[in-house]
DNA sequence: TTGTACTGTAATAATTTTTATTACAGATAC
DNA sequence: GTATCTGTAATAAAAATTATTACAGTACAA
């Protein structure tokens, strides 16, 4: 998987931190080091979620959209998740062996299970408890 | 994450059903539609680890190096594990900012509160269970 | 109403990771 | 000795990720 979990995870912590006070992506970018548009895409797609509002313009920026008890961190994961913690499920392996044909099968219900978990257990966690966490 | 766990899996149940018979890594590579050369790779890591036995020469060939009950999925996902099932944590943020400063630690420390999760979950499943859910 | 400072988003390029390919030395059976 | 394997490295191709650039749209403020 990539790094965008962690990216999210650290924006709304900032975002927590800022307690409604809008910040510019180019803030957020040189808390990340990273680069402003990419920040902003993922902004909005955490936008698109519900968890950030924004505001355009001069002296716009972006503030959590929710309290940030009300979000937890599987909230978060769902939002960059593309497939399963375990790794991509692309192959395609030979239908004619009797493993080959089955295998995708029973390893996409598999993974499913194991990410079932890690959803659950990120659940348990919110982002104002992990904001918590830093001084 | 890669698609080597799939592999590794792949490969194991294969051998499982082969009941101590010699498969090639043509013959696995043959199933999985995959390199030969990449299945080798996979392979020689897994015999590094104890849960694959190989012979070289004409005949030769790869065979479980344990027994299926003793051989569980955290076994093999250790086998092929680099980073955290949660992404890459290798951003450098901005140490100037408090966020910046110690969102690695604190992420560091999730991830892995996490992954022994998973692991713990995989712990639960051994390769005969895997291997039996095939015709 | 014009300039300035933002977001939103697309297009593209650079980088990194993953997978495939090729090659060949070494081992073993026949 | 020759054919058939493994072991492994070097290299190339492909895919995914991240960075960069650009610019239209929006809002504020002088």
């Amino acid at each position: 998987m990539s790094g965008r979990f962690q990216i999210a995870i650290h924006i709304l912590t900032l975002l927590d931190k800022a307690d409604g006070k809008l910040l510019s992506s180019q803030f957020i970018a040189g808390s990340l080091n990273a680069n402003p548009a990419l920040v902003r895409k993922e902004l909005s797609n955490l936008n698109k979620f519900g968890f950030v509002n924004s505001r355009e313009g001069q002296g716009g920026g972006y503030s959590l959209g929710k309290r940030a008890a009300d979000i937890t961190l599987a909230d978060v994961f769902r939002t960059v998740q593309t497939g399963s913690v375990l790794g991509s499920t692309k192959n395609q392996p030979n239908p004619a062996c009797s493993v080959g044909k089955q295998i995708n099968q029973n390893i996409s219900k598999f993974y499913d299970e194991i990410d079932n978990v890690v959803i659950g257990t990120l659940a348990n966690t919110t982002l104002a408890n992990f904001s918590s966490r830093f001084n």
